[in-house]
RNA sequence: GGGGCGGUAGCUCAGCCUGGUCAGAGCAGGGGGCUUUUAACCCUCGUGUCGCGGGUUCGAAUCCUGCCCGCCCCA
């Protein structure tokens, strides 16, 4: 408890009041529980009796008795006639509080009700004159008292800043905020859905990591006391869910949170949650479909639709999406065409504005070209297909183009929601990319893929043929959600400590 | 890293251009009234590091400057 000289002297005042309320509450201000506040073993929710009896006409009065439990967001005192609104989980219903009604130990404890106190009130379910649903309570109790006042109740919480810091206050005085969450839910459920209908298993795999791989991302690294060892937070579900495929499980899954050592923006936060598939047999054409079903089970899920408008401009995800080599979105771009074999790549780069490092070869400026001219004018879903070799050492060479992997970008809504390949199984070949990335690194380039022996132990056992990808599961409820940035979509993001 | 905007009461904000009754409003809170309210209403009550530090000035929330934090744009 923070109390003091830096306190202004209304909040002094207001604390100094619940303090005192709490203080004649006694051993009643934090109920242990409904059975031993009010007599009963369950609320009903507001949704529940909304929806028994949300047509009654006005000014009736019915025999049925209902608890209701929650936090008192409004009081209006009106002198013998006390109207609360109380919020539970479901949603906010008035209790209407008659002095005429209650005994002596309502009516004291009456008195001690505040807003952000979270009560429970039982009584007959009726309609005031005005028609509003109530409860008209006989009885009350105090479940918790609040010793702190709740922000402001026609604006709420408005700084984005104490949104985040206090996302407690933020979901208490914003019913609307609280779809974001069951919509992170929403998706989450379709996704575990229709993966399990086509046969895969979800597994988990380890978070603490001896190299941080299946990404190119600077990791953060921790240490393990007992062993004496560095361990890096995991960047990327990959390369263990891929050793699963060399055991023989064929379709695995994993939901999971990484962790990436970069900066914060929208789309960016130090942890985030990625979904990743591996099916044994299937390629990227397969992935191409199975993330096409995952994000329309996913929007149908939380919207009811394939199309909707993402921050003011309308979205389909219906149909068949577009599928265009990556060459041939930079080319357009360009207005001539690019190709991993032109020599004067990195003029021309430079020429539109790329600040072109020279560690970077002819596959890196292209994918640079791409991320600055095309990514983020792809707003309906777009599959980018076959990156350069050189930006993606995991995926398996192109079938017939030498220097390109199959490996598909999905862009929605200008952002990268999915990278899905035909999976590299040869261990030789994927040993040759990690040394691809080792001569980057040795020309200075700062982000490289390690290299990993003990994943190519794995392959060299003989991992399947196989598709995977994974789905960047904020940016996705970013969409569906219709949030602009992804510090809306998770409920605690990393911030700057408040006091430095 | 650069640019723009913001930080004033617990919360939501006005005041800043044009320095001087500028320490303000609403909500919340204290006191009083009111038996069908819906941001209830009526009367009444203001003890704030104006983000932090420096400067200009007789005088700074207001002008200048450095820093901190947030949001947006750019790299």
């Amino acid at each position: 408890m923070t109390e003091g000289p830096e306190l202004g002297a209304r909040e002094r005042e207001v604390l100094r009041a619940r303090r005192e309320s709490r203080e004649r509450l006694g051993e009643r201000a934090f109920a242990l529980n409904l059975e031993l506040a009010i007599g009963a073993r369950e609320a009903t929710t507001s949704a529940e009796i909304r929806e028994r009896h949300g047509a009654l006409e006005p000014d009736r009065l019915l025999e049925e008795r209902s608890t209701l439990a929650g936090r008192v967001v409004r009081r209006r005192d009106l002198g013998g006639l006390v109207f609360l609104v109380l919020r539970d989980r479901a949603g906010d219903l008035q209790v209407v509080c008659n002095r005429l009604d209650l005994a002596e130990e309502a009516l004291r404890l009456l008195e001690e009700i505040d807003l952000g106190d979270i009560v429970a009130a039982s009584g007959r379910v009726g309609t005031t004159r005005r028609g509003e649903l109530s409860i008209f309570a006989e009885r009350l109790a105090m479940l918790t008292k609040s010793l702190r006042p709740l922000p402001e109740k026609w604006h709420g919480l408005r700084d984005p800043d104490l949104q985040q810091r206090q996302r407690y206050l933020h979901l208490a005085t914003d019913l609307d905020y609280r779809r974001v969450v069951h919509a992170r839910a929403g998706i989450l459920r379709a996704f575990r859905r229709v993966l399990d209908e086509r046969g895969f298993v979800e597994v988990e795999t380890p978070v603490l990591q001896p190299t941080a791989g299946g990404a190119i991302a600077r990791p953060f690294v921790t240490h393990h006391r007992a062993l004496g060892v560095d361990l890096y937070l995991r960047i990327a579900l990959e390369l263990y869910l891929k050793r699963l495929l060399v055991g023989g499980l064929e379709r695995v899954y994993e939901i999971g949170r990484n962790f990436r050592n970069e900066g914060i923006d929208r789309d960016h936060n130090p942890e985030f949650t990625m979904l990743e598939l591996y099916q044994a047999y299937g390629d990227y054409h397969t992935m191409m479909e199975i993330g096409q079903a995952l994000i329309q089970a996913a929007a149908l899920e939380v919207r009811g639709s394939l199309s909707f408008p993402y921050q003011g401009r309308e979205l389909d995800l219906g149909g068949e999406w577009r599928r265009v080599p990556m060459l041939e979105l930079v080319s357009e771009a360009v207005g001539e065409e690019v190709t991993l074999e032109r020599a004067d790549l990195p003029e021309l780069a430079r020429h539109r504005g790329l600040d072109v490092h020279p560690s970077w070869g002819p596959g890196k400026i292209v994918l640079e070209l791409f991320e600055k001219l095309v990514e983020e004018h792809l707003w309906e879903p777009t599959w980018v297909l076959d990156l350069p070799r050189e930006v993606s050492p995991l995926a398996r060479p192109h079938r017939s183009t030498p220097g390109l992997v199959e490996h598909a970008d999905l862009v929605i809504c200008g952002m990268e929601i999915i990278p899905a390949y035909s999976e590299l199984s040869d261990p030789d070949e994927q040993r040759r990319s990690f040394e691809i990335q080792a001569e980057a690194r040795a020309k200075g380039e700062e982000e490289t893929h390690p290299m990993d022996e003990d994943f190519l132990l794995a392959l060299e056992h003989g991992m399947p043929p196989a598709g995977g990808l994974g789905l960047g599961v904020d940016r996705l409820l970013k969409i569906l959600a219709d949030r602009p940035s992804i510090r809306d979509v998770i409920l605690f993001p990393h911030l700057r400590p408040a006091d430095p």
